[in-house]
DNA sequence: CACGTCACG
DNA sequence: ACGTACGTGACGTGT
């Protein structure tokens, strides 16, 4: 990528090392080795690997022979403290896990580990090419330039952190360049490194001097200048040690080392051999790095080999070899997450410009639609680019899914980043006087509560308290099952309401304040000139569908009248109204279409509401005597069809045994045989396969079928049932979007899609362009597919999203 | 960092 | 016999 600048990681090893090795207890394995120095030094190192995402490494090490500069001056740098053994002894290991992980480690007898960093920084940096040094030493700070940033270690009150520097930071904060740097540490001092710099030359002194001269040899041109006597002769008897401090504080830059650049490259970090030194020396808060994270490595394993190994970073084949530096890309070029890509390119002025619709391959998105229910997609990361593109698409193709990642993932990408770049225009005002007024309620009704509980004063957010208060202080108590956990959620509050006059406040109370500290109080805070940019992401959820995040604006209230005032909140901008479209059942459509049921696709023929016609089928009564009580089983059957329906569950949602609930299972499958057949063979597939495939070819794997005991095998099978559905409705869906989109861009129309919400689609539509939008808005969202049951939307129009839905 | 809780589809 | 509806994200508590 030429538009992307590469980066080279220059570590300083020892100075990592230690401040690992003090930073962590002394840890030591089942064996005995010590080992808090390597995870200290492991974790700067890949903390820095995520943040700077390199594409080349080296290490240096000190040698412990004299150096160049000891050698001549021994009497200042041999004085280091000598390492404790402890310490000392762990050495090795950071190597031998370096050398595992495919990293180079440089040492040169008689220089040191700055020196060779120094030297390949110089080497390697430029224009195309951004050296990174990790370093605790603050003297590697005369190294930054433009193209040499120094992360330096600090410890400021017992926390280790990173601050980085490029030559413009050092001169914001030391007021002098890098360079001026190395001579105001010559004539001052350094008494951590023992050099005791002129001798009646001090720190104030010092800076004075080098701000004003620049340079030592431009003190003693200008020594006539200088006023203080004493200075004159300090500098008059100290000019030998001037010239030697000098010698001795500065780095090298050009030792002779025979690496060219292409031999850092890193090629696969965490590999299994790198993994085996992990696991002998115990490291175990480091293992997920090295196989999956979040999900078992368990069934993680079982879904790769239900995919022929798809997803993992096989480290078997052509991916080690580091010879090959001709490997150069045929002109295709890769991202990952390339919709952050365009967000950064956005913001940056040293990277070129995104053009449009040049085509940049999203590694990271066809690892996601390979295996979406992975929760970590960096691993791909160290691999080689182009050698990862061709694995990953071959395996697309065999799978079917070059078609989804061609026409559904891939255009939705600059979807997604056009409507989070324009981001939803909210009333800021509005909400934060809805934060006064819920604030105030609050304070009321906690007072209250606190009154209720016998004038004791405790934290009603903390489930622990406020349970001992219910059930122990004031005797509270409710029907629990063998096993089940005391609880204080809505549900068992419900069943207490009538019990004790405490019980409504608390709702109350837990409602405002989920309403002030995940909205109210959290929304603004996300505001940038008038409105909230989300993140939608993309490579989250196991379905396919999206999800949103920094903030969540898909889980705005909506359910309660107090909730809709949030909702009210979002706007659309002066000459605009929001036009809003979502999908009626679209869920249970899919469901009548991938079934073929002729009943369920003719309940969608006649005008009559499903959940009505369901009701009628199941309990036998005609579709003009069913009352809501009726109405409202048969819709909690449905949703619980499209759940994975299980007897338990429903009877859960209707407060109904699960015998009953059972009975009404059987009923809907008989009157709704095929629903009952395709979801049976769906199930039977999913088994054999492993995994689940949408409509239009998505794939979700279920590894709980191979791997998983047996309520995780009936969970497996309630996956299996649902997750066509959803991930259909999310194919659609986004189908629908990158209509729209294109649609409104074709038409040249100014009205812009702004959220999604799953089964929504938000428009903030120009005024005058209305009816087109909502033409089109129909044409995308419904005409353009062709199923046996039509797909509707409802459409809105408001001055606020809650007016709009 | 896991858990309980609750907002949405 | 065991513990359960599917998919998310965010907050506060408490280890």
């Amino acid at each position: 990528m030429s538009s992307n600048k590469e980066k080279l990681l220059l570590i300083d090893a020892y100075s990592i090392i230690c401040r690992g090795f003090y930073a962590l207890p002394l840890l030591s394995t089942s064996k005995g080795y010590h080992t808090n120095a390597v995870l200290g030094f492991l974790n700067i190192l890949f903390r820095t690997i995520d943040e700077e995402k390199p594409d080349y490494i080296a290490v240096a090490f000190d040698e412990n022979a004299p150096t160049f500069r000891h050698k001549l001056y021994k009497e200042y740098k041999g004085q280091r403290k000598p390492m404790p053994v402890e310490l000392k002894e762990q050495v090795p290991f950071v190597k031998e896990i370096l050398s595992a992980m495919g990293i180079s480690i440089f040492s040169k007898v008689g220089y040191e580990a700055d020196d060779i960093l120094g030297s390949l920084a110089n080497k390697f940096s430029s224009k195309k090419v951004e050296a990174v040094i990790l370093s605790g030493d603050k003297d590697m700070l005369q190294l930054a330039t433009d193209n040499i940033k120094i992360r330096l270690v600090k410890t400021v009150k017992s926390n280790s952190d990173i601050y980085p520097y490029y030559a413009k930071d050092v001169e914001k904060e030391y007021n002098m360049t890098p360079i001026e740097f190395i001579d105001l540490k010559a004539i001052m001092g350094d008494p951590s490194d023992n050099i005791p710099g002129i001798k009646g030359v001090g720190k104030i002194t010092a800076n004075d001097l080098i701000t004003k001269y620049k340079s030592i040899d431009n003190i003693y041109k200008h020594l006539d200048e200088i006023k203080k006597p004493s200075i004159v002769k300090a500098f008059t008897e100290g000019k030998e040690d001037a010239i030697l401090f000098k010698i001795l504080v500065t780095i090298v830059k050009d030792v002779e080392l025979d690496a060219t650049l292409s031999d850092l490259k890193i090629v696969d970090l965490f590999n299994a051999d790198a993994f085996k030194v992990i696991e002998k020396y115990e490291l175990k808060s480091l293992y997920k790095k090295f196989g999956k994270a979040k999900t078992s490595s368990k069934t993680n394993k079982a879904a790769d080999s239900m995919l022929e190994g798809f997803t993992s970073i096989d480290n078997s084949i052509d991916l080690k070899n580091k010879s090959d530096e001709k490997y150069e890309d045929d002109n295709k070029k890769y991202a990952y997450n390339l919709k952050d890509r365009y967000k950064k390119l956005d913001k940056s002025d040293i990277f070129e410009k995104y053009t449009p619709n040049e085509k940049i391959e999203d590694l990271t998105l066809m690892s996601y639609l390979l295996n979406p229910i992975k929760k970590d997609y960096s691993d791909i990361q160290y691999v080689k680019q182009d050698e990862l593109y061709k694995d990953l698409s071959g395996k697309m193709k065999k799978l079917g899914l070059d078609k989804v990642y061609d026409e559904i993932d891939y255009p939705l990408v600059k979807v997604l980043y056009n409507m989070e770049k324009l981001g939803v225009a909210v009333d800021e005002a509005a909400i934060n006087d809805f934060a006064k007024n819920l604030s105030k309620e609050i304070k009321k009704i906690e007072t209250k509560i606190h009154k209720l509980a016998g004038d004791e004063s405790f934290n009603i957010n903390s489930p622990k308290q406020l349970g001992e208060i219910l059930f122990n202080k004031l005797g509270l108590d409710y029907e629990r099952k063998k096993g089940e956990k005391q609880s204080t959620g809505v549900e068992v509050l419900q069943k207490l309401v009538d019990k004790h006059e405490i019980i409504k406040p608390i709702m109350d109370y837990r409602t405002y304040n989920k309403l002030l500290t995940t909205y109210a109080e959290a929304l603004p805070k996300y505001i940038i000139d008038g409105r909230i940019h989300t993140n939608f992401n993309q490579t989250e959820t196991a379905t396919g569908r999206l999800s949103s995040d920094n903030p969540n604006l898909q889980n705005i209230p909506i359910r309660t009248a107090l909730g809709r005032e949030l909702r009210k909140a979002f706007i659309p901008r002066k000459g605009y109204v929001f036009i809003d479209a979502d999908y009626s059942q679209i869920e249970l459509r899919i469901l009548a279409i991938l079934s073929g049921d002729e009943n369920l696709i003719n309940a969608y023929k006649g005008t009559a509401d499903v959940h009505s016609a369901t009701a009628s089928e199941v309990f036998g009564v005609d579709i003009d005597k069913v009352t809501p009580e009726l109405r409202r089983k048969a819709k909690a059957i449905n949703f619980g069809i499209v759940y994975g329906m299980s007897s338990y569950g429903l009877g859960e949602d209707l407060q109904i045994d699960t015998k009953e609930a059972r009975q009404y299972i059987d009923k809907y499958f008989a009157k709704y045989s095929k629903v009952k057949e395709y979801l049976d063979k769906t199930v039977e597939d999913a088994k054999n396969n492993g995994f689940i495939k949408t409509y239009y070819g998505r794939i979700r794997p279920i590894p709980e079928f191979k791997v998983g005991n047996a309520m995780q095998k009936a969970f497996a099978k309630r996956v299996a049932m649902n997750s066509p559905i959803q991930g259909t409705a999310a194919d659609i869906m986004k189908l629908a979007m990158i209509g729209v989109d294109s649609e409104l861009e074709k038409q040249k129309l100014e009205s812009r899609i702004v959220l999604q919400v799953h089964d929504e689609i938000l428009i903030e539509c120009k005024k005058g362009e209305e009816s087109k939008v909502k033409k089109i808005l129909k044409s995308k969202m419904t005409d353009a597919f062709d199923f046996p049951v039509k797909l509707e939307i409802d459409i809105k129009e408001g001055n606020n999203w809650d007016d709009a839905h």
